[in-house]
RNA sequence: GUGGCCAUAGUUUAAUGGUAAAACAUCGGGUUGUGGUUCCGACGUUACGGGUUCAAUUCCCGUUGGCCACC
């Protein structure tokens, strides 16, 4: 009985609500490696880095509170007893604050050529030598564990957007399973370690569904009944029509225990960001800033009122949400820098970031770096699309209704 | 001066007596739990003038330009 409350108050403590302004929430996620204030989004170090930023400037310059590293990359590369015996992940790359790690389902799904599920795991080769393994939800926690990760993610099947229901049904049953073992392995190892509650590392469930509203609940329910640390709405994105992407999002997000942080994963564009965290989404993730930003695409400011176009977007959702939809006026504009308008424009990117190096070139100028290919041309877009998140989420953060 | 070879997209090259193909470059768009150089689309009066033919980028003659060899 006292061990029952001691673990609830625990699991309450693990997660505090600071505020809620309408369906808006922020808080803050008390993790072996600090704080995290919520909502907040985590840029993706794949294979325990950002493309061309190291882990110092994102500490120093760039000011992320947390890293999402893949477990898929570093699992194959170089492999988790590597790291183990080099001290984990934050000793291995220098990164101090937290890091999320995912289950390395995702990737084994998306990268590997071949790939057989079964009851036990996903069997796959892989891409980079072709060499066979088993990725089992236990083999999962162990490596995610052993890496030394303080947010860790129970492998589940990401069935891809045009499933059938039938599918999606049993896919999430799976991913139930599994979810179980993960619960189980993780505190088999942390009891083997001796590690007392507050002394582990978290551990999120995924809830899967697909588009079908019944099927969210159910497998929230099935989750809820295992426990988790934090609760991650999986599957989203993944090939259905953007308004389904919405509707998604706006049946689970208050489902979800309001005591627990809230997880979107893989998600998304600004104002998608923007939208789900009105409805109370608490952690973000996407390869968006970095991705679109090597291939050229980056998000400016609109006006120099940068946190009060946040917040009047934020007010407008008020409205759109209830109907899973976004609002009309935008808070961003996005800029292609390969467009030949730039060809002769000095002017920088965004003549609103303030980030230090923002003004230091011209568009002309990183057109051209980015036409010869210059790398140092990817890393500037790339820094500045990841500027433009974090202080997003700021605003995001300072909203008053 | 004589002989030979060549001329196709911005570039480098295909192809065929019957609506000209690719790569790269350029231009535009895409990218949502990251295979670092990605994916999709757009862009041509086949050097010029004539001839043969139902039909010529293709065969013939000439013009212009380029390359090679010889004197």
């Amino acid at each position: 009985m006292v061990y029952l409350e001691l673990k609830m108050k625990e699991s309450i403590d693990m997660f505090e609500l600071l505020d809620q302004q309408k369906t808006l929430r922020t808080g803050v996620i008390h993790t072996l490696h600090g704080d995290l204030y919520s909502p907040f989004f985590m840029p993706v170090a794949t294979k325990g880095s950002i493309r061309g930023i190291s882990p110092n400037e994102m500490l120093t310059e760039v000011q992320s509170q947390i890293l999402l590293m893949n477990t898929y990359h570093l699992y194959l590369r170089p492999g988790y007893e590597k790291v183990r015996k080099l001290g984990g992940l934050h000793t291995f790359t220098t990164w101090p604050k937290p890091i999320l790690t995912d289950s390395g389902g995702y990737q084994v799904f998306s990268l590997s050529k071949i790939r057989k599920l079964t009851e036990e795991g996903a069997e796959f080769r892989s891409h980079i030598d072709g060499s066979k393994h088993m990725l089992t939800p236990e083999e999962s926690i162990r490596t995610q564990y052993y890496l030394g990760s303080d947010i860790i993610m129970v492998l589940d099947e990401c069935p891809p957007g045009g499933s059938s229901r039938a599918y999606i049904q049993k896919s999430l049953e799976l991913t139930t399973r599994w979810a179980r073992r993960c619960r189980e392995e993780l505190d088999r190892l942390c009891e083997a370690d001796g590690r007392q509650a507050g002394e582990r590392p978290l551990l999120f469930g995924i809830v899967q569904g697909g588009i079908y509203e019944d099927l969210r609940k159910e497998s929230l329910a099935q989750l809820q009944e295992i426990g988790f640390d934090g609760y991650a709405i999986g599957g989203v994105s993944v090939g259905e029509s953007r308004s389904d992407v919405l509707k998604v999002i706006q049946w689970i997000a208050p489902l979800l225990p309001s005591d627990k942080p809230r997880y979107l994963m893989g998600l998304g564009k600004p104002e998608e960001i923007v939208y789900a965290a009105f409805l109370g989404i608490d952690m973000f993730d996407c390869v968006i800033p970095t991705r679109e930003a090597r291939h050229g695409t980056v998000y400016t400011w609109k006006s120099a009122d940068k946190e009060g176009d946040v917040h009047r977007y934020l007010d407008a959702l008020e409205e759109t949400s209830q109907q899973a939809k976004l609002p009309a006026e935008s808070f961003f504009d996005i800029v292609r820098i390969q467009n030949e308008k730039h060809e002769y424009d000095m002017t920088p990117i965004d003549c609103y970031a303030d980030w230090k190096g923002a003004d230091q070139y011209g568009k002309a100028y990183i057109r051209h770096l980015f036409q010869v290919k210059e790398h140092v041309a990817l890393e500037y877009l790339s820094r500045h699309n990841l500027y433009f998140y974090l202080e997003m989420m700021q605003y995001i953060r300072s909203y008053k209704s």
